[in-house]
DNA sequence: GTAAACAGGAAACGCCGTGTACTTCGGATA
DNA sequence: TATCCGAAGTACACGGCGTTTCCTGTTTAC
């Protein structure tokens, strides 16, 4: 993003040597769980001491902590060009297309799912800090435009229905998704808990034993609630 | 439940020590988490050495199913006593009152959620023991009878529409629901998902930072849920 | 009364995250 | 070009973890 470059030798083995952290992280993640992820592990496999980690992270909750950072901006890069993907005409198609990334992004990076929205991690503390913050945004404020666009601005713009909203999340998302009504943004978080809920059971594992078509299953809720929402179908 | 008496005095101390050491590591749970149950603490809160868990519990693992069980079964009886606390006239009625009880179960206990519905145990696997099958055909079953009251029994009853779900499924779901519909099964699934969407983001506190009543939201979610199923109210 | 089953202690193994002390070496500066 | 600073890295230690092996003493069953 930034265009500082990193001349000096030492610079350039350090963006290198993070990289490969997380990398090896990232992998083991994938292999074992969020729970396997280990500085030693990491080390062992880098050839290098454990200690050798710190250097680059501060601790293992700060590369945890980087970790779900550089997941969570990859579910958000699957959902907008999924989302991108369906004419901006067709609103309800592109809501759907949008959920359906996210179960499908779960579904092929479970671990990553548990990663970001679950607490696998033993002691772990989520710091609010900025690149997960970042994509929490992109997600977030995406989600919340495809809503309005499905429900229509909604009526009540006055500033008495805000009140559910905590104001340091309000003034992200009205900056990020201007012409927001309290209704909109609330339908909002119901519609994600709704995709979340499906998703959430058949990655911990609950729904497959119980359904042998989890897409489908999947499928059928979201054509529901593209037509709750009464959008336009395209 | 069975009516062998433990007469013998060894028998008596095995269960009351088995005892105390599920309820030392509930307690640890739900001060630290899942994740920070552990033989060794629970054994020094024990006054013990660690080994001498392993004369109740095989492994770690053996503890943790057993935790689990029982927290699926007390939250199975918060979920029965809730909806019985409902006159099963109002079919409507009833599973809201079970939705809006495992919403509050869930936040009086959320360590405890974590542990039966997510897998914050690192390296665990569940087993399909007893006792957690026990508790979820309870959950599963009662929630399906619920949502059939509400749904009405539904006119597809044809064997084609079953294909979807795992015989083993099958077999227990229709022992315990007789006149049961594929198209109740599902939606019973999909209610599932639906409740349990907004409480996993809650209690994994992705909801909190966004919303400053997950009560209120929670609940105009079940009220739609239950309109959207089109049963009778009182 | 005796032999088997069982509860439990002591110590060890190999993991883990982290702290301290010390070496090595790249890179800016005198 | 010589020098010095700070960053990268090693070696080692500490305490915690689950689990195992070997051992002792008690309880139960025959």
């Amino acid at each position: 993003m930034s265009t500082d470059q990193p001349v000096s030798r030492r610079e350039r083995l350090r963006v290198e040597t993070t990289r490969e952290i997380t990398t090896i992280a990232l992998r083991q993640m994938a292999a074992d769980g969020p729970g396997a992820i280990s500085l030693r592990g990491i080390a062992r496999e880098m050839g290098m001491t454990a200690r050798a980690i710190y250097s680059y992270f501060a601790t293992r909750d700060d590369l945890i902590t980087a970790l779900i950072g550089e997941t969570a901006a990859s579910l958000a890069d699957s959902l907008e060009s999924a989302r991108d993907a369906v004419p901006g005409a067709d609103p309800r198609g592109r809501l759907i297309a949008w959920g359906t990334a996210l179960r499908e992004w779960a579904v092929a990076n479970p671990e990553g799912f548990r990663l970001v929205y679950g607490d696998s991690i033993p002691g772990y503390q989520a710091p609010g800090g900025s690149p997960v913050e970042r994509a929490a945004r992109r997600i977030c404020g995406g989600l919340n435009r495809l809503v309005a666009a499905c429900a229509g601005a909604g009526a009540g713009h006055e500033e008495a229905g805000w009140a559910a909203f905590p104001a340091e999340y309000l003034a992200k998302i009205r900056d990020e998704v201007p012409d927001l009504s309290p209704r909109v943004a609330e339908l909002a978080l119901r519609v994600w808990g709704r995709m979340h809920g499906l998703v959430a059971l058949e990655i911990h594992g609950h729904l497959r034993p119980v359904h042998g078509d989890p897409a489908a299953l999947y499928r059928a809720e979201m054509t529901e609630l593209a037509e709750s929402l009464g959008g336009r179908a395209s």
